[in-house]
Parts: C-alpha cells; structure tokens; sequence
RNA sequence: GUGGUUGUAGCUCAGUUGGUUAGAGCGUCGGAUUGUGGUUCCGAAGGUCGCCGGUUCGAACCCGGUCUUCCACCCCA
C-alpha cells in the first residue's frame, strides 16, 4: 500500500460502537430538550464571514476556519494589497464564507432573518458540529459537537431556573452524577468592577478572576496589575480570592459587598431568586453553587452565567456552559431581544461516560440472526424466513457468501449474533429451520412460526 | 499563535555504544475439522521503522525540517 491516508488534526473517525454511543448521549439530550418545550432548528454548516467575524473577539476571530473563495480568487485582489502581505486583510478579500463556529451567533442571525415568522418567545435546540482552527488537546478538537437550547424574547427569571433543572434532568439521565452546575452573574462582576473604580476594566478585571482556582490569588493579582488594574481595587476584591460558604452564605456577602451598586444589587437579587427557587425544588444529582470567578470568555453575556463541570476527579474542562445574552440580536440590527441559552459538549460528555464506565446500557444494533449460506438454492428458501422476520423487526441476515461453514459461523460469534439459522437440503424437505443459538451450543429443528417465537 | 512531547506489523509494544536479513504477544489468513463458532495444535502472510533531507563506510538509533499524538500556555465545549 502507498502512502496510508489520514485525517486532519483534531478530527476523528467514528466506529459503529462509537456512533452507537454517541447516539445515546444524543438522544438523551434530544428528548429532555423536547421534554421542556424546545424544538428543533438547523443552519448551514457555514455562514458568510461577517456574520461569524468580530463577534467573539480576536482570539475567535483567528480561530475561525475561513473557506477560500472559489475561482481565481487571488487575480481579484488588489495588487497592493497582496504586496502588503497583511494575512488579515488579504484574507478578508480572498474568503467570503466561513465554518460554523458555534451555534449561538447563526442562531442569532437566524432568527433576525425569520423574525416575522417566529412566535416569541421562540424555544429552540440544535444538535450539530462546530469548528474550531484550535490547537487539539484532550477534550479539545476542531470538529466537535455543541448541542444548545435557547429561548429568545423572555426576560424572565424562571427560564434560567429551568435551563438548571434541564441540566440536572440530562446528567441524571445519563447516569452520571455528581455534576457542578456552576452559577454567576454578568451583572455582579459588573457591579464588583463599578465598586472598585475599574468599570472600564471588566473584561481584563473577570478574565483574571476567572484564573483563580488555576493561578491562585497571587497570580490574579499579578495578572490584574498587568491589566492596569489599581492595587487599591485589587484590595478592595480580596473578600472574592477566598469567597467560601454555603450558596446564601455567599448571597449574603455580595449583597453588602454590592450595596453601593444598583446594577450589582439587581445581579444579586436576580441570583437569590434562581437559588432559593431551585433550593425549594431541589435537584436529582447535580450540585448548584455560586460561583463569581465564573467569566466565560463570551463578550455578550449580559445577565446569568452558566457552566457546568464534571464530577471529581475527572481530569476535563467545562462540559457544559452558557449565559444570558441580551444584546446579541442587536448586533444583527433587532433590538431588545433578551436571550438565554445552555450549551452541552457532546464529545467531552463523551468522553467523561466512557472514563466512568457509564456507556454499560448501550447495545450495538447488530443482527439477531444469521442466515448460513449454503447455496442459491438454500439462500433462497432461506429467504422466505427473512421476509417473515423483518416484517416482525427482527433484525437479521443472510451470510452474503457461500462460503465454508466455519468461517460463517466464526463471522456470526465474532459479531456476538445469538440465533444461526441452518438450511441444508434435508431441512427445505421437511421444510424446517435447523436454529441454533449460540450462547449454549444447542440447536433444534423448528417451523417458520417457531422461528419467529424462539427469536423475536 | 508560543513552548514541550510522541511516532517501529492491523493493535499493544521490544529493539544493546550507530554494524549482516528489524522482533514478540495479540489479531488476520490457511490447515488439522469438505453441515457447525468459542478451546487446542501446525503453518503462512503482513514493515519505505511517520515523511523529507543531512552526518557516516554504514542510521529504526545521531542532527535539521515537516506532519501527527498528547501536554502546558492562549482560549474554550
């Protein structure tokens, strides 16, 4: 064989029993979604490029795989554009379109484009791939799955209380417990940072909090000065590098750490409400904790912060986030859209069941019964009993091949096939079935009707 | 994008200071057994040592580049 072919970076290939797993988490999800009222919508794999560019900052920007134009796309450009040799520029001339990068933005542009055919407020789920230019790591690859809900046109508070029992009810589900649903408010760091005096610092001020439980207190702090944010500030926030306690003990604090601030004070009172409501209704597995270094990148969080973490002892990033979004439809031109979404990570879940040996109830859809090939003649009586077994969904088959009898049968262990299913010349005589099921070594002589018993 | 790490048969891995024809286990295929799988025994196939270049009389081994893997940053599901 030449050169053996291969994929690229941070992509992979999915075996049968993979697909078969992955379907399960899929399916999970896709019922719970549709369980609490969201339907589902689909978008184009990729979008044009000012749809997807400057919406999630520079560092996204450079992370989103940008498709060539097609045709002599290079004679197009400016002459001294191409001689300047500025990629960005350049690259904004050669490449209209681009991949999908996440679901919210296209979901944000979908729904300005339809605005006039939605019934707000607009419940929806999407299941499908993302892609990102990232350097792969564990956990981390360049196609991958995000399976979001959002509801767009509501700005009330209990649709951020079921997005936690929505988590909740899938991670159960899933068997696997133990889960951190971790909680914050855009509104409380905004209201921290107006505290301390650096409310024009509050992406540098929460990206740094963000790295506490990483870097630890001196390396925020460090990271912080770096910002140019004041040691008097950073002082001023030393109650949040060792923030403890239960999720009220925690409320209590913000709340007289936030007096002075009306839009820190909403934040809090908006989070107490989520809190003791789920307090009261209480959840299956998942623990709900308070969490104010929670920042998550996203620019256009506005209101709630969501994140969730797998179990102890799993080594894996976040499996799981989301946020409120105000004005994210603005930037697409309709204004006063609030929107609230949770986002699940397919392939870290994935990988978090199969550390944790959660994948035990998934079956394989592998056939029931194999048909052993002896000839035409045999094929085609065996043919008969695969008609009637199909019509009862029984899966099953016919050995393609007549080929030696041990290597069907090795063909039918090997794929854990419990019924084989004999016809020789002395069975289409009596017109019976010789079924033998594997498990035990026995076998029997039986009708068509028996057949069907015996395997269904 | 920055720094490090990994790559030998389908899979898991040996391979001495650089020295003939690169090995093992498992798997695959064939036979013992022409209508009976798992166990056993016998036999066989399968390698451009990731790729390209360099050093050397000689490279799987040393050097450079590149791709891939995993890890730490950055960022994130």
């Amino acid at each position: 064989m030449a050169q053996k072919p291969s994929i690229p970076k941070g992509t992979r290939d999915f075996s049968p029993t993979e697909v078969a797993k992955r379907n399960y988490i899929f399916s999970t999800i896709r019922n719970v979604f549709e369980t609490y009222g969201f339907q589902p919508i689909e978008t184009p794999s990729f979008e044009n490029s000012e749809t997807l560019m400057g919406k999630y900052g520079d560092e996204g920007d450079r992370l989103i795989f940008k498709i060539l134009n097609s045709g002599d796309y290079l004679n197009k450009v400016d002459e001294t554009l191409l001689a300047s040799k500025d990629s960005l520029k350049v690259t904004a001339s050669i490449s209209e379109k681009a991949l999908r990068y996440d679901l919210t933005v296209p979901f944000a542009r979908y729904v300005v484009q339809h605005q006039n055919e939605i019934e707000f407020p607009f419940k929806r789920y999407q299941m499908q791939p993302v892609w990102r230019a990232d350097r792969p790591q564990k956990g981390r690859f360049r196609e991958f799955y995000q399976c979001d809900a959002d509801v767009v046109g509501s700005k009330g508070l209990w649709q951020e209380i079921e997005f936690v029992q929505l988590y909740d009810a899938v991670f159960s589900k899933l068997k696997l417990t133990g889960t951190t649903i971790k909680l914050n408010n855009r509104k409380i760091l905004a209201g921290i940072a107006e505290i301390i005096g650096e409310a024009d610092k509050l992406i540098d001020f929460t990206v740094a909090l963000d790295k506490l439980d990483k870097i630890g207190a001196e390396g925020v702090t460090k990271e912080m000065l770096a910002k140019g944010i004041s040691e008097s500030a950073i002082e001023k926030v030393q109650p949040l590098f060792h923030f403890n306690g239960t999720n009220q003990e925690k409320l209590n604090q913000l709340q007289v750490l936030l007096a002075d601030s009306v839009e820190g004070t909403n934040g809090v009172n908006d989070l107490r409400f989520v809190i003791d409501t789920i307090e009261i209704l209480g959840l299956q597995s998942a623990h709900l904790t308070i969490d104010v270094t929670l920042a998550r990148g996203l620019n256009y969080y506005t209101g709630a912060i969501y994140e969730v973490s797998a179990p102890k002892g799993v080594q894996m990033g976040s499996i799981g986030g989301g946020g409120r979004y105000d004005d994210l439809t603005g930037i697409f031109g309709l204004k006063d859209m609030s929107g609230v979404g949770i986002s699940f990570g397919l392939d870290r879940i994935y990988l978090v069941l199969e550390e944790l040996n959660l994948f035990d109830t998934v079956e394989l859809p592998k056939p029931k019964v194999l048909f052993v090939n002896f000839g035409d003649k045999e094929a085609a009586f065996c043919m008969k009993a695969l008609v009637k077994l199909r019509e009862n969904n029984v899966k099953s088959e016919l050995y393609p091949d007549s080929s030696k009898m041990k290597k069907q049968m090795n063909y039918a262990n090997k794929r854990e096939i419990p019924f084989v299913v004999i016809v020789g010349s002395s069975e289409i005589e009596k017109n019976k079935y010789t079924v033998k099921i594997m498990q035990t070594g026995e076998q029997q002589e039986c009708s068509l009707e028996e057949l069907l018993k015996i395997t269904q």
